[in-house]
DNA sequence: AAGAGTCAGCTGCTCTAACCAACTGAGCTA
DNA sequence: TAGCTCAGTTGGTTAGAGCAGCTGACTCTT
């Protein structure tokens, strides 16, 4: 039944054509409309704002959520984390995927980033230069990198797929498993990326993904080592 | 503070290294374990159970959930439906996620594929003439197509993405604009890609992968053009 | 008249208490 | 021994009351 009431106010968005920030019938309104108690109402309200369907503002009202893939991080996140903690590869299976999406994507990307985007390529490895010089490489510059690189397939969709992934890998690196790469290659392999992207070579391209991925992964492998005796298996 | 409780149940999990299935405290339990009402343990329950971190079983007990990538699903179908019904493309911009992340994919599974898994897609193909002969090749043949081509890339978490991809696709097609691609069609694309990975043809491979998805999305276009003008752009 | 402060009213948030419904497992019956 | 029944435990739902955050209009001051 209370699944029956999550449908209903779905059905609600949807029937209504309602966009994200539209406002939504009020907890007693909805008690009324759907002929149930309020505590029914709150827990499908809550299961709702869980998948990012619906947002609820404390003394102002309930909302059509920002429909984004932000839950999906906290899921990836979640799921990531407790694997880890129980001894499993966790986080080095979330970094191989999203090295496998990402070395497939990037040939599709030669030739096909504008101008303007590529300028802003620019502008971030600069900053990563800077960064690098100071000590390390920030982790917005890098996310802002890839965010600003995948812009160029042209799907909105895919883009927030992909930020969910990067946000997701890097909420549980910092948080369990803090090493930091060497800002110097880092800013080295953004900087290869970006000049075989825009010189039209996929095939250089894929392999300086790669290569930075591979060097991530180098760093994980002796962190989740440690960790693992840390924690012990079991 | 509902956000509160929901951390402090995942830290139970995290904490007592729970694996999926493993038994959570009883309601009441948990009410006196955080010193809250039972009204607020569950609604923090039922949010948890959205994002599928717990699973509760009625007059059975709460536990640990399945950690997959399930509510996803959820998350990008109504996402998908209800800009669909507003008239945007978001079946189409689905679509292509699948298709550039599939694409990007198939030349990596070149010549990785083992044995076992070639002599299933080969049986997975006959099915697929027998249903094509029949009239229309099953959903869930293609599913298990899809899930089993890419199962040779060894990450189960890539493929549970995958899966969850189409699943969402799937579900929105099927609901909103039910027009089925032509079986013998289907059927011939699916061996190509399937002769092309087995013989190492990587170029090939994506080229059948492309024109797989340029099908569907051939046979989504006019469908989605007709859908619009019947509910009318705004 | 213009501005800032206040307060009434909405909103969602939390709590208590009681009863309903589903499932399990021990005990009873045949 | 096999099957059934029922009591106990668990989650599901309802009701009513009061708390807390936000808004907007009203009022008082300047």
């Amino acid at each position: 039944m209370a699944r029956d009431i999550q449908e209903r106010i779905k059905r609600l968005i949807i029937d209504g054509r309602l966009a994200s920030g539209a406002p939504l019938p009020t907890e007693p309104e909805l008690m009324e409309l759907l002929g149930v108690s309020r505590n029914s109402v709150r827990e499908a309200l809550k299961a709702l704002q869980a998948m990012g369907i619906v947002e609820i503002r404390h003394g102002f009202g309930t909302y059509v959520g920002p429909m984004s893939v932000a839950p999906m991080i906290e899921g990836l996140t979640f799921r990531t984390v407790a694997g880890h903690y129980r001894g499993e590869d966790s986080l080095l299976q979330l970094l191989e995927l999203r090295e496998a999406v990402e070395t497939g994507l990037i040939a599709r990307l030669v030739g096909r980033v504008p101008d303007t985007d590529l300028a802003e390529l620019d502008a971030l490895v600069q900053k990563m230069e800077r960064e690098a010089a100071a000590g390390a490489v920030a982790a917005d510059t890098d996310r802002t990198f890839h965010a600003t690189l995948y812009r160029g397939l042209r799907n909105p969709l895919l883009g927030e797929v992909l930020e969910a992934f990067w946000d997701a890998f890097h909420r549980v690196r910092t948080g369990l498993v803090d090493v930091p790469p060497d800002p110097r290659v880092t800013l080295r392999q953004h900087r290869e990326i970006l000049d075989a992207v825009r010189s039209g070579d996929a095939i250089g391209a894929e392999r300086a993904v790669r290569e930075h991925f591979g060097n991530i992964r180098a760093r994980l492998g002796s962190t989740v080592a440690v960790s693992e005796v840390e924690h012990g298996g079991q």
